[in-house]
DNA sequence: CATGAATGAGACTTCATTCAT
DNA sequence: AATGAATGAAGTCTCATTCAT
C-alpha cells in the first residue's frame, strides 16, 4: 500500500514528467529560444512558478528533455542491440527507425538544431548518441565484411552516410511538408526502397 | 563612366552586401534568435541605425540571407545542370557538394534549422531549393532507369534518400565535431566512398 | 502539574521563540529584504507553512524581533535603572553596553538599519527605546549638574552625543571589521578610555 | 568651441550624473533592496532601458553612488586636510560635519546600512573612507599629545569614539525624527556643545 | 545617408503567501 | 498543528526598433 511518502514521490515524478512533456512540445513547436516559460506552463497546465519548483531554469528543461527523450531511449536501444544475421534486419530496423522518426520528426529534429548551438548539448549528443550508434553499426558492418557478405567500404564513413541518410531524409521530409511527393508514401515502402538502395545501390549490375 | 546615380547605386549595393555578409556570419555563429542587431552592426562595421536604412527589420535579414546565399546559388546551379552521362559525374558532384558543404556546414546548417521554425522560410526552401533539386535529380535518375543503367527504384524516394544522405552526413559531422573519426578524412575519399555506396550498395554481389 | 492546556501553550510559546530566534539570525545575516521566509523556516527547522501559523507575515517577524529582542530588554533595563552615585558607574555601564554591543553588533545593527526604512518601526524605536534611554540619562546628568559634579551642558545634546558615541563606535567597528586597530582591544580598555573621554575630554587642564 | 564629439561626451556625462543622482535619491528613500530600477528611471525622467545604457546593472548604481558621493568627496576632503592649530578648529570642523551630515543624513546613512551587507562595499568604506579619516584624526591627536595639549588617550580609540559620536548622533537624530528635542536646535549650538564635551568632558574639575 | 542614444515590451526568475492534505 | 507544493505578482535585464542630430 502506498504510504504518504510514496504517494508524494509519485506526484513529484508525475509533475516532472508533465512539465517535461509540455516543454518538449513547446520547444519543438516554437524552438527553444522563442518558447517562453509561460508557454510551457500553460501547456503543462501549471503556474509559471511551479516549473521552477521542479527545474532550476529554462535551460535545464532543455537538458532534461535531451536526457529523457533522446539519450535515455538511445541508451536503452543500444544496450538491447545485438547483431542480426539476415538482410531483413536492415529493412526492419530502417522501417522501425523511419516510422518512429517520421512520426517524431517534428519533435526531435528541433532538438537536434538546438544541440548545434549549445556546446554542452552538442557534446552530449556526440558522446551519448551519435558515437555509440555509429559504433554498433560499424561493428555490424565490419563483421559482415569479414564474413564476406559486405563490400569493403570504410565503416566510419558508410555508417555515417547511412545514419545521415535517415536523418537527412527526415529533415527534407519536414521541410517539404505536405507538398512532398513522399509525404503519403507508407513507411514500409519507404523502408524497403531505402534498404534496396543501401544494400545494392542504384546501378544495375 | 559612372554617373553620380550609378555611383550611388553601387554604394547602396555594397552596403547591402556588407550588412548581409555580416548577418550571415553572426546568425551562423549565434543562431538567429541569440544574435542581436548590434552584433550584426558591429560585425559589419556600421551603426545600428544604418542596418535599418537597408533592411526593414531583423527578420528581413534572415530572408535576404536565404535568398542571397541559398536560393540564388541553387537557382543558378539548377539552371546550369544538364544530364551528365558518365558515372564519374556523381562522384564529382558529390565531392563538390561535400567539399562545399563541409566547409560551409557551420554557415548553412544553422539556416536550415531556422527554416524549420519559420513557416514562410520553410516554404521558400521547399519550393525554391528542395523541390527543384529533387526534380533535377529525379529526371536524371529516371532517364538512367529508362536507359537501363539504373535499377528500378522510386525516384522521389531515392533522390530524397541521397540528398538527405549528404545533408545528414554533414549534420553528423557537425555534431561529432573534432572527435569524429571522419573529421580529418579528405573530401575526395569521403566522396568516393559515398559514391560507391550509392552506386553499388554495401552488399557484395 | 501541567494540564493539557498548559502543555499546549508551552509548545506554542516555544514555537514562537524558535521561529523568532531563527528570524533574528537570518535577518541579521542577510538583511530583512534579502532573507526569505524559506530561509527562516530552514533555520528554525520547521516548514514554511508553520511560520504562517505563528506569525501573519514576514514583516510581523521583524516587528516581533524588535519587540522581543530590543524593546523588551530595554524596557527591562530602563525599569531597573536607578541613579548611581559614583563615577565608576559610567565606566561599568559603558563596559557593559560595549561588551554586549560589540558582541551583538552583527545581530542588532542590521535591525537598526531596517528601522530607518520602516516608519512604524522607526516610531517604535524612537518612542520605546531612544527616548526613554535618553530621558534616564538626561535625568542623571541634570541631577549631577545641580549637585555641581557635572559641567553645565545641554542634557538633550550631551546624552545623544554619548549614546550616539556608543552606537557610532560599534558601527565603525563593524565596518572596519578585522582590520580595525581596535578589533582586538579588550572591552575593559575600550570602556575605560571612552569613559575618560566622556568625563574629562581630551584637553589637558 | 565644442565639437560634436565634445558635445556628445558632455551629454553622456550629464546622463550618468542625472541617473546617479536619481538612484541616490531613490535608494536613500526606499533602501537599495526595495528601490526598483523603474523607480530610478522615473525619478531620472528616463526609460528603464536607458539606465542600462549607462550602468550595467542595479548594483553598479550602488557602487557608483558610493564612489561618486562618498569616496570621492572624502578623498578630496582628506587631501585638503592640514593640521590646524587652535581649538576653534574642532568646533568649526564639527559644525561643518554636523551641518553637512544632518542635512544629508537621509541621503547617506542608508548607504552606510547598505555597506554593512555588501562585503565589497564594506571594504571600500573601510579602506577608502573610515581608515583614512581616522588616520588623519589620529595624527592630529598624537601631535597634540606630544605637544602636551591633549591628555594621553589611545588615539585609535579616541578617534573612533569621536567619529562614531558624530555618526551615532546623526543616526539617533534620524531615528527620533521631528520629535527629537534636538531637532530644532541650531547647528552652531550642537557643534559647540559637542566640542565642549569632547574637549573637557562632562565632569567639573 | 549615417549615427547611436532612447525607448519599452517582454523575457527569465524569485519569493511571500495560501491551502489541501 | 504541521506540511510543502502551487501560485502569480513583481523584479531585473535584454534588445528590436525609432528618430533627432
Amino acid at each position: 500500500m502506498a504510504s504518504r511518502e510514496e504517494r508524494k514521490e509519485k506526484i513529484t515524478r508525475f509533475r516532472h514528467e508533465q512539465i517535461l512533456a509540455a516543454a518538449l512540445d513547446v520547444f519543438s513547436r516554437l524552438g527553444y529560444d522563442r518558447a517562453t516559460v509561460p508557454d510551457v506552463a500553460r501547456e503543462a497546465g501549471v503556474a509559471v512558478g511551479t516549473i521552477y519548483n521542479y527545474y532550476p531554469g529554462k535551460r535545464d528543461l532543455l537538458v532534461a528533455i535531451t536526457d529523457e527523450y533522446v539519450i535515455h531511449p538511445f541508451t536503452h536501444l543500444i544496450s538491447e542491440s545485438r547483431t542480426a544475421d539476415d538482410f531483413s534486419y536492415i529493412t526492419g530496423l530502417l522501417e522501425n527507425r523511419l516510422t518512429f522518426g517520421l512520426e517524431g520528426v517534428n519533435r526531435f529534429l528541433p532538438l537536434l538544431s538546438e544541440a548545434q548551438r549549445d556546446p554542452e548539448l552538442r557534446r552530449s549528443y556526440a558522446e551519448k548518441v551519435v558515437r555509440p550508434v555509429m559504433d554498433i553499426m560499424g561493428r555490424y558492418a565490419t563483421s559482415k565484411m569479414k564474413e564476406g557478405t559486405f563490400r569493403d567500404i570504410d565503416p566510419s564513413i558508410v555508417t555515417r552516410a547511412i545514419g545521415g541518410m535517415v536523418i537527412g531524409f527526415m529533415l527534407l521530409y519536414r521541410i517539404e511538408g505536405e507538398e512532398s511527393p513522399v509525404h503519403k508514401t507508407d513507411r514500409k515502402k519507404l523502408a524497403t526502397e531505402m534498404a534496396k538502395l543501401i544494400l545494392d545501390g542504384i546501378r544495375k549490375v
